[in-house]
DNA sequence: CGTAGTCTTGAGTATCCTCAACGAGGGTGG
DNA sequence: CCACCCTCGTTGAGGATACTCAAGACTACG
């Protein structure tokens, strides 16, 4: 078991559009838990995942770590420089890439050139989208929803050509990191969903979503 | 009690300050629970709160509601065009004025004047701030917690002058729908965080928050 | 003055968290 | 090759927390 997906390159999405304001970018490449950035760094940089996957998170005071965002290739960040929260950035999987603009380069051809203003404007609206996509998840009331939904999102978006077979590319803590609930929580609501026929869990990072009806309609939808 | 604080105005951030784009704009004054924007309408706006406060928020197939986004004076908001999940908008104060772009116009305004893009990447980048610090109230284990950080929030936002005397302009309801709890339970945390001595209650739209302290460092902060 | 909406509290149940233990896999060093 | 360690994943038991259903107090409003 354990297939070791991680070293395996993932089909879909396996590497980033091209994009204008790469032309500004310093590539970093990462291995499996570096970080790409510190939380309380001083650096006012943006970012575009360009392959692999990273997590960018919070640790609070009692160690308990929060996930905001699941970044894929393709996904823009920031560290919003106001706001005073920081936040670190690490890579999840191995040979994660990762474009890196300075802020002010950024800006600066933002305002000469009106298609990377565009790009840019884009790229946060995408942003946007996918942290209220994060809020939705999160307000649901079982684990069981969560993981559910997370699992039928990670199949859009991871998907390994067919919708329906999911290749989780990161750890059970990390599921739990990201939905707020605990490790076990998370195993005992995959556990539920198989023993309802609702997935099927061939190894540990290899699910096959067998009733995305079922997960879509327990109780609720949207 | 009820003193009716929605009536009155809100002493600071109740007009939200001069922004360029609203060259573009129409407004749109609302009453209180009216809705500015349906769920499945297909216009593709882009909107600026003037004053008051309104939600953003999602029904579910089982009739639960999920509020998104809070929006107060100055922030910005769209429909997300891409994404297909579909919002409704609505008042909660009394005399609510939000100003509505249509995406297009502000797109070309955009591209044609730096500074508008600008201004446009600025709101749109707070409204990621906005949805980071709630994901980050979600992911919150106690409702003791979520509350608290709420209020918190407020009174930051919200200011009545000081920073620690909140008026709350929003019902329970929109406290629970916002925070992903039931009612009841927002209800007992409130009462709690008084019996604690951490807030003062004094009618069920005045709050004073006494120690904040507790608040933060309640076994965790950020 | 009755109705509707808001807010609170109680009782019982369901869910989740914590602590704990155990198994499996991967890597390292002998 | 194997012992060892470490991380990951799963499962169990007990306690804490939140949800549901219910009822009551209060306010606003017609």
């Amino acid at each position: 078991m354990l297939p070791s997906t991680m070293e395996r390159p993932v089909p879909t999405r396996a590497q980033a559009a091209p994009c204008i304001v790469d032309s500004a970018a310093g590539i970093i490449r990462c291995r499996r838990g570096q970080e790409i950035c510190a939380q309380d760094g001083p650096v006012d940089n943006w970012y575009r995942v360009l392959k692999g996957l990273a997590r960018r998170s919070v640790v609070r005071a009692d160690g308990r770590r929060q996930i905001l965002d699941l970044l894929m290739p393709g996904d823009f960040f920031g560290r919003s420089a106001r706001g005073g929260d920081a936040f670190s950035i690490e890579a999840i999987s191995d040979d994660t890439m990762i474009a890196c603009y300075p802020r002010q380069r950024v800006e600066a051809l933002a305002d000469r050139d009106p298609r990377i203003a565009h790009e840019v404007r884009e790229l946060a609206f995408d942003a946007i989208t996918r942290l209220e996509r994060q809020i939705l998840i999160l307000g649901r009331t079982t684990a069981r929803e969560k993981v559910g939904h997370f699992l039928l999102k990670l199949a859009d978006r991871w998907a390994d050509g067919s919708t329906d077979r999911v290749n989780l590319p990161l750890s059970r803590y990390d599921i739990a990191d990201y939905l707020a609930v605990s490790v076990e929580t998370v195993s005992r609501a995959i556990t539920a969903l198989q023993e309802r026929g609702t997935i099927v869990v061939a190894g540990p990072r290899r699910i096959r979503i067998v009733h995305r009806e079922e997960i879509e309609t327990e109780e609720d939808a949207v």
